[in-house]
RNA sequence: GCCCCCAUAGCUCAGGGGAUAGAGCGUCUGCCUCCGGAGCAGAAGGCCGCAGGUUCAAAUCCUGCUGGGGGCACCA
């Protein structure tokens, strides 16, 4: 039985008592929520809800969850239910009841965990959206992680779901990257404002071999090239860089391509910039002052209006925002999530603020998740990248797993010192050796079951009553809501946390329960049966790392 | 000045309003003749920054304060 099953059953007995006592109130299934006691002395599942509808009911929570009891004492599977504390129902499940769940979860094998609680909701998520003008830094290999997890959270718990990678390739960055790239080529010290660290020079020395005699062009036409060609190169080391980090962006966005006029088409001649300003100032939220055209954010929270196109004629980079954010929406996204630095947190009400000018809701349809900042002790900074952490070093030096894991396994508001000496010690000290180790000796017991004969020929869960059986089939029956819960909340982290409780989990039912019986004793439906708990664990474990982009070995 | 984030064990950090606040490290004590000891069992260690409030119930929600971090543009 799983726990949403059992819900369902009492949510039906807790409708019925209220419709025995007349009355307006009433519950829906989610009202039901049950809980994993913290001292399993308690029991598999606890329930609060007496003491939610005391208040309404105008009686006292022990007197109703003593009425609760008896009808959820008759739902079969449930094995004993007490009423405690302040009126808290407690129920054991009887092992087979609870135990059956391994079987199911085996037999649905990488869809386990999926679940429909976002089902419908078509979301779009923005993160690390870099400067395509150098490498990575360990910022964005933060947002990378935290990013990439979440949207396989979301699109796990049934939302549409696209994740893009802004590039912000418009501007002056870009005119200061070509010109730097203009002057290693030509001997000449960076310019001011321009990009210092010697990967600048490899660029330059790549743009030479596919452009031979960039120098004896003329200076503007030597310049747009190395420009351009830099770019290409540097976006291309980006997502090479993204793509062996496990990082998977569905649509990469040119910032620059707002800009553009449409050359064809019913727009034909204007830029998405160009028609977003016109929709926000249908909508009467935007002005002219001093020569400059501003959009009248302060309407929506912010704590000044903005700039749209400044006087000289140049649109701002808040000109960019409103276009793309308006082509999300025109795409189909309702929602619209922005992974961003707290270097960025400044941006947070200028953006809810064009979202209420645009005629969305600030509150459902924009919501912006603020990461903090993260740090590495004994950082080697990159010389070659001008002194920055880059995110191709550290994946170098801790390996993806490590470094995917150990950013996610945190909340993005919390900031983050990560310990290298921790992340390449291959012991439990290691929270992403420790939940791998678990699922590699998944298998291990899996081929020695093999060997020895043990197959899947008997599930007989009522077999599986030890403390840690109980305990790690209710752990097991837990990773959907898990899924659910981080999707909901953006926060990948639950998942790496549960992981670890569930390794535990299950090396301590190793330790005390055998898949391969000792010495000569004869297999029994016990060891059979463990064979499925035991497949059913490294199910668990497999697509929960993979929920976090890391691997989940065989063999260690 | 205004805005955002943070404050929990010696350290790094979990903890979606619930019962005795948890994990790893570090310290101390145990467990390898048999599925991988890369594991397991146990001990010690806490005014949950301070003060109010809401609630049957607050580490959690609200307000104020203290301390730390980050941010304010006709830059991108």
């Amino acid at each position: 039985m799983t726990p949403a099953e059992l819900a369902t059953a009492i949510h039906a007995i807790v409708s019925a008592e209220l419709g025995l006592r007349g009355g307006s109130v009433t519950v829906s299934l989610d009202d039901v929520t049950l809980e994993r006691p913290k001292n399993r002395d308690h029991g598999d599942w606890a329930l609060n809800i007496a003491m939610k509808l005391a208040k309404p009911l105008e009686t006292n929570p022990r007197e109703l969850a003593a009425a609760l009891a008896a009808g959820i004492g008759a739902i079969p599977g449930v094995a004993g239910v007490d009423v405690a504390g302040p009126g808290f129902i407690n129920i054991r499940l009887d092992a087979a009841a609870a135990g059956s769940i391994a079987k199911s979860i085996v037999d649905s094998g990488e869809a386990y965990g999926r679940n429909d609680s976002l089902a419908g909701q078509s979301i779009n998520l923005e993160f690390v959206s870099a400067n395509p003008t150098g490498p990575l830094h360990i910022g964005h290999t933060r947002w990378a992680a935290l990013g990439d997890s979440i949207a396989r959270v979301l699109t796990a718990s049934g939302a549409h779901m696209v994740s893009e990678f802004y590039i912000n390739d418009a501007g002056n960055q870009m005119d200061n990257f070509g010109a730097s790239i203009f002057a290693a080529l030509t001997g000449e010290p960076t310019p001011e404002n321009g990009y210092p660290g010697e990967y600048v020079a490899d660029l330059a020395a790549r743009v030479k071999a596919r452009y031979p005699d960039i120098l004896t062009l003329g200076r503007n036409e030597g310049l747009a090239i190395a420009r351009e060609t830099g770019y290409e190169l540097q976006l291309a080391d980006i997502r090479e860089s993204l793509e062996e980090f496990n990082v998977h962006f569905d649509v990469w966005f040119s910032e620059r391509s707002l800009h553009e006029p449409d050359d064809s088409g019913e727009n034909a001649g204007t830029s998405a910039v160009e028609r977003a300003i016109d929709r926000l100032r249908a909508q009467g939220h935007v002005f002219e002052e001093d020569g400059a055209v501003w959009v009248r954010t302060t309407d929506f929270g912010d704590d000044k209006d903005r700039v749209i196109r400044r006087s000289n004629g140049v649109y701002t980079y808040f000109a960019s925002d409103a276009a793309y954010y308006l082509d999300k929406g025109d795409r189909g996204f309702a929602h619209k999530i922005y992974l961003l630095g707290a270097d960025h947190h400044g941006y947070v009400h200028r953006l809810k603020a064009l979202a209420g000018a645009a005629g969305d809701d600030p509150e459902t349809d924009i919501e912006i998740l603020i990461g903090q900042l993260v740090s590495i002790n004994g950082a080697r900074l990159s010389k070659r990248a001008g002194n920055i952490i880059e995110l191709d070093d550290l994946r170098e030096w801790l390996g993806t797993d490590a470094l995917r894991y150990s950013l996610a396994r945190y909340p993005a508001d919390s900031p983050l010192t990560l310990d290298p000496e921790l992340l390449t010690k291959r012991t439990n000290d290691n929270p992403v050796f420790y939940v791998q180790y678990a699922h590699a000796r998944t298998h291990q017991v899996a081929r020695n079951a093999a060997e020895s004969g043990i197959d899947h020929g008997a599930f007989e869960p009522e077999l599986l009553e030890h403390e840690t059986e109980n305990n790690l089939v209710g752990l097991l029956a837990e990773f959907p809501r898990i899924v659910a819960l981080a999707a909901q909340l953006r926060e990948p982290h639950r998942v790496a946390r549960y992981l670890e409780e569930l390794a535990a989990a299950y090396h301590r039912w190793y330790d005390s329960c055998r898949v391969i019986p000792l010495g000569d004793e004869p297999a029994t439906a016990v060891h059979r049966t463990r064979l499925w708990l035991n497949d059913a664990a490294g199910v668990v474990l497999r697509n929960g790392l993979r929920l976090l982009g890391v691997s989940a070995p065989e063999r260690m």
